[in-house]
DNA sequence: TAGTGGTCTAGACCACCTG
DNA sequence: AGGTGGTCTAGACCACTAC
């Protein structure tokens, strides 16, 4: 038992975890002290630190100074969810992506949009729908509002052939941004759109953009029937 | 100038972002190595480790030994939703939580959630449905299964009070998850008991649950016309 | 006020990857 | 083969907070 393999911080959060799992450690266990963990585990505090802050991080255990590290009992966990370019969520289903404008024009900012991005009084916004079809069956109908002063040369941009989305990711990427799914049903121009009945329940995300504070852009983006968005925790 | 305060890797990490949104490092870049931004900043290299891990986390930078830390050109951002229990998010609304039993029964698995949870031929588990009102107003309808193998108590469990998700939550928690979130059309019982019409468009969540690999729960939740799910990143 | 977690340091070794 | 990030160590100081 000399050839102890030495543990890492993924050994450590795997075994922690496990005891939690199993009930070891019951919710309201009061930890050892991350001193005493690493005694036990033969390892620097540092590393015993990295595991149980990841896991506090998650929701599973509860870290404050002076008291020590207990184990939550009601845990609110969190499901990450990856939100991809329309293409990309395409092509992973190894299908032909295609794109087409169905319109656009330049408008005076509605006041529900004035008020979901907070922009000022008198704002111009670039007014866009798009379609998206993998192998050319209607995949996901996309209208979006941009902000003018936000993004000044979105006045000059050809919306033809690249979608809007794409070419904001290229010129205002890593953005901040407010997400939402719901249903909705479909009316007249949605199941046109879409090529399904009117009254149809679909799958929307909309999603506020901010750059460093200001306002870049709104977009609702209503998915074919029978879309879903899964994860894993 | 000689009263720097110390940087941590928090004021690493903002200042990293901030250079990568401003575009003063634009997609594509190869930043410094660790080496040269400890230098840089005046701090050691595990710190800008830190700072640099955690964007490279959120998907915004690209780490490979040897080649170096890149912009990402197409990040595919996160989005972390917080799965609460349903009492919680009526009581966060300010509205009284009151909860309905609507049936039981002990059945032997369907196919479909045979293969949905992987379950053995033969399993036997407890079907439930339930009602959750916010001010006695109809809120989500939840429909269960339970493995009786995976918790046998849930036979001798008592849910005229209490409901499935928290009385699971306090035998098994901290198990690992599959959700998927979709839109589904009311037909006549979900209509009935949402108090909606049928063919309404309703939000409805899907979670397979298991416990250290084995399975344990699966639960449609069907909620009120309106829902949403939000969050930010 | 004392104990705990939060963070930083300086150094080290290793694993992976690109050239 | 060499450079880069990934990780660990041993020690240190600090900040928060329960007692």
């Amino acid at each position: 038992m000399a050839d102890e393999k030495r543990l890492g911080f993924q050994d450590i959060q795997d075994e922690v975890l496990s005891r939690i799992q199993s009930r070891i450690w019951p919710a309201g266990t009061l930890l050892p002290t991350e001193i005493e963990l690493a005694k036990q585990f033969g390892c620097a505090r540092a590393t015993v630190n990295r595991a149980l802050r990841e896991l506090a991080e998650q929701g599973l255990i509860d870290r404050k100074r002076k008291r020590g590290t207990i184990v939550n009992a009601a845990p609110v966990r969190q499901a990450k969810f990856e939100i991809e370019v329309v293409r990309q969520t395409i092509e992973d289903m190894n299908a032909q992506y295609r794109y087409s404008l169905v319109g656009q024009d330049l408008i005076g900012a509605p006041e529900w949009l004035r008020a979901q991005l907070n922009l000022p009084n008198g704002s111009d916004v670039l007014h866009l729908m798009c379609m998206h079809y993998a192998d050319n069956q209607p995949f996901q109908y996309e209208e979006r509002w941009i902000n003018i002063d936000a993004v000044p040369s979105v006045k000059d941009a050809d919306f033809s052939e690249i979608g809007p989305n794409e070419w904001l990711l290229a010129q205002v990427p890593f953005s901040n941004a407010e997400i939402a799914f719901s249903a909705i049903t479909a009316d007249a121009k949605l199941s046109e759109f879409l090529g399904t009945s009117q009254g149809a329940s679909l799958f929307r995300l909309e999603r506020a953009t901010w750059l460093q504070g200001r306002p870049v852009t709104f977009v609702r983006m209503t998915y074919q029937p029978g879309y879903k968005v899964s994860t894993r925790y």
